[in-house]
DNA sequence: CATATATCAGAATAACTGAAATAG
DNA sequence: CCTATTTCAGTTGTTCTGATATAT
């Protein structure tokens, strides 16, 4: 059994951007694997914890503002708000001033969802944060970036077959 | 209009972890956007396409292996093929030999999108490797592979609340 | 009336779990 | 009969697009 993020598809070229790619593929599955299984221990997704986390942070945000930190479209995040309220984790409140707007916060079970951090993605991203070096870590993130901002431009690129 | 991946949640820890899980999750939606384009003007989605280069890589590849080698569920598997060789882009025929067996090959179009790297995320994480240097990439790799196992490690974890 | 904010309706993919079919 | 390989049935979450409702 031979994972993406080794030797895959290094038949003849060496292919340092396949290498790179299947990386991070695979920790994006791992993510997702992650995800399931906290929906089923701690009850909630991965998004839906960054979603309270961003709550947590900023009480009373407005779901179009969350939408823009969790780089969403607002009519998802209209859907993640149903499933956190659902399960009485989040609360919306009408703004009692602009009654447009809608004002997010944490119940208290939220708030415990909130707190807790085992078992997350967080940890698991704290935990190498702790292994490496500050130089390593703002290497990584440099790279990350770049690779955002690659992504993003190949995205509005006009492809010529 | 603030981006998780920079200063989002630095309110008044700083919090190394949330910003490098910021970049991770900003990098994840950019690569879900541009698939979704992928898939307007490319005809594929980015696992869609994965799974060709793949199958590219190795023609006669079992479903199986193509789980593996993707980290997916055998099941997965099986609808992504089915989307794809509802497209005309991949052949599944049973082996001879073992009838349990089947094994997956391009069609020509198949093997065209296998050429295309305009507007792939694949072109654009090799533009990335070509600005930055091999330690450089080296370094973003050994995080990469730090989180998918810390990660992998957060998901076997008994959580006890 | 125009704008801002949020929701709704509808759709597709992705991905799983667990069971079933088929072949060796 | 047991095992390997694949598929099927059923479910859920995510995310979008585009239209609509509501308030300013």
């Amino acid at each position: 059994m031979q994972t993406i993020g080794r030797a895959a598809f290094e038949g003849r070229g060496p292919s340092k951007t396949l290498v790179l790619l299947g990386s991070l593929w695979a920790l994006d599955q791992e993510l997702r694997s992650l995800s399931r299984r906290m929906e089923r221990h701690l009850g909630v997704t991965g998004p839906q914890r960054l979603a309270i986390r961003v709550i947590g942070e900023s009480p009373g945000v407005q779901p179009g503002a969350l939408a823009s930190q969790l780089h969403l479209h607002p009519s998802t995040v209209t859907g993640l708000i149903a499933r956190l309220a659902r399960k009485g984790l989040v609360r919306a409140r009408r703004d009692a001033v602009d009654g447009r707007r809608i004002r997010l916060s944490l119940t208290p079970r939220g708030e415990r969802i909130n707190r807790q951090r085992r078992g997350t993605a967080e940890f698991a991203v704290n935990r190498v944060c702790d292994e490496i070096t500050v130089g390593q870590l703002g290497s990584a993130i440099r790279v990350l970036e770049k690779l955002r901002r690659s992504v993003a431009s190949e995205r509005t690129r006009t492809v010529r077959e």
